[in-house]
DNA sequence: CATGAATGAGCATTCATTCAT
DNA sequence: GATGAATGAATGCTCATTCAT
């Protein structure tokens, strides 16, 4: 997308330079989540890659803009996740069900994405951490859109559907945070089966069934 | 506790070193938020101490001493104040809603300390990770006392008492990890409020009240 | 040979390696010699190389290597200088004057790198140190073998030969450790002639000429 | 003797200073030799002595001075052992065996002080270096004397008897220098025994008997 | 006379980045 | 477009030495 753009590179072919990047954002991912950000050298991600560290610096301009690509790769691929979303049918809960367990199980596709943006998203320049950020406010807008929709239904009860929406979009990203101590007690299914259970009795009126 | 002893020191007087110590711990924990624990350098830190970098190293003995000094202020911290909480009453629903809010305050209180953990607890060796974890775990044990004792009493549903436990724990620490956008359209006070709420909504079986 | 490989390097040109690493024996092997291993820092090296102080880390990854490097630039140069030697005619007086000679001229070429392995050695890391110890064994094993030699023709009396053998190398390298009080009053030369004189009368029995 | 008087010290009490000095002398000589004079910090050293650091400075005003401590603790007993020398009878032969003999019973005694000097010499200034090197010169001249006075009245043969006095004071070094691969084959008696006899065949001219 | 605390100067090493070829 | 070599600027840490009490 636009932001693709937002990364120099001196080379022309456009495919090549997506090719390399791929390349680059796969290799350092695996890095970045063994060992951190600041202990990955960019030395040890050209030798992991099939060119050179000078090439490298031909695709990209600085090691920031690394992690910045693997954000964006992390932004594609819960956009196309998000995207297969049915934009929800008529009725609200059914909505909520599908979008949450649907997020949730990018989140695990993706937990460890998840957890290294969680760790590092500081290194980035403010302006990149927007852009990010703003990725991530979109899926919380989702969830808003279907809460305030069963509220103006009467499928809800009032509350602060804002908060409710972080929430909730907080509470997946707790399967990618803190998944090394829940999978000793929850498997994934169950734990979207649970949370999904738990957050629809928090939205719904008292005494209603869903 | 007994993990303050783990740090070395040179110095006798152990009044000085607490005292020392506190003025380090109070450095870091701003300097470690604001560039990260990488950016900042010992040089910083020491410069923005009243003493010199050698004698920095007389109450700690290496960068990532720093940090578990900051990870056990807030584990003291913690500590202190969930020892405060009523060992709850006899009711669930009122023990839970004090323990939750009492517990939110802290991380409140402490948002960049409990921010500043989820960010670089990896930079800790194993070791001293666990026992930051288990720090953690120990608020975790006390929402699932309660909630399995409400669930015994018949004041709770039956449910998945660990995981609903997790999410509580993790609901209060969205606070910390989220409260540069949350406290855009919630105060602390309302959020307490609003979640306490919905939890209970999540515990209780269908129609009742509490 | 294949101690070389030991040491590191990121350059790929081995050329290049060889040229920079004899300009870094060179400098180094002075500075030591002046103000020892310690006080000698990799600073002070680099320094005096035709390159930076980060460049000498891709030649060399410590600054034990570099004195490992003038080490093994004294054991080529003993090897090649031995080498030349006849492997000992017939005549075991004429072999060990010839090898005792040629390793005092060796010794006297190289008296500053032997004088600074004698100081620094134990720097080196055990298996390090042996390699150079099994160096100097070589060359008293050729003394041996003349010596042993010599005893079964007859020439030399009756002795222990791997003491005798000892003592003619360690009085070589006395040249080394001491010639900064032997050149007041002996030439090189002679202090050749005069040792060999009085090492022959050592080795051949009473009454005997050689 | 006379040297004492060049460390300065603070302290008034002249026995307080002499024993003070002599348990640094003890506690340094073996660290020194253990890890050499560069690894072992001033701090190891205070350590093991039962006073402090700062109190180790009120005996001793540099680091360099406690090795010259151990330096003139080596030269006091070098010197006493000699003296008990009998200062060789009319003798030549048998003035050389004794005083070559004893020579090697006190490097032998103190071969790790010798061995820490030879390594560890250049550390001192010059001028300390001369005080050292001249005490060492003093063996040689008793060796130097004896021969003369063998030359002198025909026992030996004319030779370079300095460079002789040298050899002679090396080889006895030789036990200390070398003592680590020495000892695998020979004990101290039998190698004093054969020095001694080698040295003598190359002292007396040929065909003669002593 | 003793000592606890402090510090200035330094040291080996690393790493993101650039440039000549 | 690719790459080998080079480097400026830090960084975490140590240590001999001093001084106030």
């Amino acid at each position: 997308m636009a932001q693709q753009k937002k990364i120099r590179t001196t080379i022309k072919d456009p495919d090549l330079v997506a090719q390399r990047r791929a390349e680059i954002v796969d290799v350092a991912t695996h890095m970045f989540l063994e060992q951190g950000f600041h202990k990955t050298s960019i030395r040890d991600i050209a030798e992991a890659c099939p060119f050179n560290l000078a090439s490298l610096y031909m695709y990209v301009s600085s090691k920031e803009d690394i992690l910045f690509l693997v954000a964006q790769h992390l932004m594609e691929e819960k956009a196309r996740g998000l995207a297969e979303v049915a934009p929800g049918g008529d009725d609200p809960v059914e909505a909520f069900k599908d979008a949450f367990s649907r997020y949730c199980q990018i989140v695990h596709r993706h937990r460890q994405h998840v957890k290294l943006l969680y760790r590092e998203l500081d290194v980035l320049p403010k302006d990149r951490q927007q852009v990010v950020l703003r990725s991530d406010a979109a899926v919380t807008d989702v969830f808003e859109k279907i809460i305030l929709d069963g509220i103006r239904t009467g499928v809800f009860r009032q509350l602060d559907a804002r908060l409710a929406a972080h929430s909730a979009g907080f509470l997946a990203h707790m399967w990618a945070l803190k998944s090394w101590t829940l999978k000793r007690f929850v498997t994934i299914d169950r734990f979207i089966d649970e949370q999904t259970d738990f957050l629809l009795r928090g939205l719904v009126p008292e005494g209603s069934r869903w």
